[in-house]
DNA sequence: CAAGATTGAACTTTCAATCTTC
DNA sequence: GAAGATTGAAAGTTCAATCTTG
């Protein structure tokens, strides 16, 4: 498939189209399977997961805005995922003294246990489906590819607790 | 499967994490930005996009089951997906001779229109989205790299109508 | 009973409007 | 007025139950 010819830019548009097709695929395939696995096993969504991890990292909790941001979803979706977890007591709200608009989601403990909980069956399912067709070279030369997809990287963390 | 010393195997898990995670971001990233632009420029999200594909390499239509593989829906999912294609008069009901149980969408004339005007603009948009980080070589290292992920392949089609 | 299709209820997320605080 | 957060309405999907036809 050399891009030389005329035909070069039209070649590069089909194939990013292509690669493009491929992305929403694995992404429905690969997040409906988890997500059900983890909904089933610890009652938690794949965004809750994400959430309560990206909690994890940090002691004194995150403002919304920030979590919002990590977690590549709006304000309003934000709000409402913490409510659901605040509901199940995995999150808890903090006050901030300085600016009384915002206010902090901190992990409780019964969140940062649920968190270790899950993370043992759900890292090894994502081992077990990421790893069953690509080996460890093939895994990090697509996560560097992905990464350079605008709005991909922002210089975005590991998956495991602590 | 080489999972064979104790580091090995963390090793691809925490690698296998990292490439889902960017999987996620990635997605998220590309389809927020190019169903914004598809529903703003032709009133079509990106599901009915592809529905409107799909159909289109298909004469006689298709049925909805097999459009439901096809897009990686469940059956309702395709059901109130067409509802709405139907009302637009973008897509319409056959019914099949031999069995009355299976009911056949097809493509209207004006449905045919729509994604010809649509996919002008909106391959554009994939060629510029995707093409801004990564050369013809990485898009079908990309490709190739998801299409080995379970369940993505399912020979899958080009994205451009005829 | 199985397969194709539809429907009601629920979930997740977004958008736009709003409230409060800066 | 702008920023952080919340809320009502709506979109898009899924699941489980149901209806019809085979």
């Amino acid at each position: 498939m050399a891009a030389t010819s005329p035909t070069a830019a039209l070649t590069d548009v089909s194939t990013a189209i292509d690669a493009f097709v491929r992305l929403l695929r694995a992404n429905a395939a690969v997040t409906r399977r988890l997500s059900t696995q983890l909904t089933a096993d610890h009652g938690l969504s794949l965004s809750a997961y994400e959430a309560l991890l990206v909690l994890s990292r940090s002691e004194e909790g995150m403002r919304r805005v920030d979590l919002a941001d990590d977690l590549l979803l709006t304000a309003g979706g934000v709000t409402r995922l913490l409510d659901g977890l605040e509901r199940d007591g995995l999150v808890a709200r903090r006050q901030c003294d300085t600016d009384r608009r915002v206010s902090y989601a901190v992990l409780t403990e019964t969140g940062r246990d649920r968190l270790r909980r899950a993370s043992e069956s759900h890292t090894r399912q994502i081992g077990e489906l990421m790893g069953a067709a690509l080996d460890g070279e093939q895994l990090a030369q697509l996560a560097g590819l992905l990464d350079r997809i605008p709005g991909v990287d922002p210089t975005s963390a590991s998956c495991t607790p602590e």
